[in-house]
DNA sequence: TTTATTTCTTGTTCTAGTTCAATGTTTTTG
DNA sequence: CAAAAACATTGAACTAGAACAAGAAATAAA
């Protein structure tokens, strides 16, 4: 059961036995069935979910309504809160919600705390988790400001070449930050060649 | 000379004084004049930069030549690397370039691996900066898919008080990820009011 | 201080992408 | 299985913002 997360957290630190002990005592398994909101804004429960089977949109909604997916989260991902709204007076509100049944660990900001107290190395693995996450995020945002739809589009099917035939159309085209009706002509355009 | 990064690494962790001493003496002092490229993309040199005094940008060139303002960084600000080209197979290019004279600390990757290890805690200090740099980007991404050019700039004034009248426009419109005439009309348009 | 270089402004034309609306298609649910 | 809901397609009208061009200011340099 705890196979698949350990062998995600140890990606980037050789941890013991003892420490992956530690970790797993400290998640919480869940099991919930599609469209489920896991988070919803406002709720001041800031925490971390780890995807064992299933997916998972991530979405902000500003204060004009207006809804933007950050991420499409499938097996072996990790969806986090991050809670930015900090940097911004405005209210921006996240929500997460299951797109298909999952199974999932949940990981509170307190057990992430007494995590890093029992077992410190664990925050070396999240700095990196952190800075791959960072970098991936940049990516998106350079190609958001630089790239057509259609060289958006192009690059979403490379980097993540399930999500088109797993997620909804409408919400890769939110994710890429163009309209659907837009999307679908792009993707009508790329069937011709 | 130290105090002033010793300050920001210390925002989220309490260091000791010996550890704020290694700290320290692992960093690299450097003056360079303005428009001083100090890093050009495909030098393999991974490296992070703390500003003491002065202000600089970094900037990314994808395979059209579209250039890209990722950071515009003054006092007090970290411009790390952060190589994203590994998630991306399309060959896009880091650069970082003064803009007015600067003094910095520089910090290689060698040198912060033996910090991690004659300092361990400085993990959770990174770890915190990168959550935090992460939640900014994030909100950047948000903010560049969902408002128009004029609620973007008028954020990028909210959130960076001091840059509007530090940095050329043409700048400041790269980063909002808008062109330098429009940006123009914008802000006269603005002054109407 | 003059000249050169970089930056900013303003108007015009053009286009990638949006919005709206109507129809068709798939998926969900009782 | 039928009815409802959600999702996708297509076209037509519209618009935010880009690209181009050419002149005006401001900075830097000599």
């Amino acid at each position: 059961m705890y196979s698949q997360i350990n062998r995600n957290i140890s990606r980037y630190v050789a941890f013991e036995e003892d420490e992956l002990a530690t970790f797993n005592s400290l998640l919480e398994y869940k099991k919930v069935t599609k469209k489920t909101i896991l988070l919803r804004a406002g709720e001041k429960c800031s925490f971390e979910a780890f995807i064992i089977k299933g997916s998972a949109r991530k979405f902000y909604i500003d204060s004009n309504g207006t809804e933007v997916i950050l991420q499409l989260a499938v097996e072996d991902a990790w969806l986090s809160d991050m809670s930015f709204s900090i940097y911004d007076t405005t209210t921006s509100t996240v929500f997460i919600e299951t797109l298909e049944d999952c199974e999932l660990f949940i990981f509170s900001p307190e057990s992430k705390e007494i995590l890093f107290q029992k077992a410190p190395r664990f925050e070396r693995a999240y700095r990196i988790l952190m800075e791959r996450h960072l970098a991936v995020t940049q990516n998106r945002l350079f190609e958001t400001i630089s790239k057509s739809a259609t060289e958006k589009y192009l690059a979403f099917l490379e980097h993540y070449p399930g999500h088109a035939n797993r997620f909804a159309q409408h919400y890769i085209a939110s994710y890429l930050g163009i309209s659907p009706e837009f999307l679908s002509k792009v993707r009508k355009k790329l069937t011709k060649f």
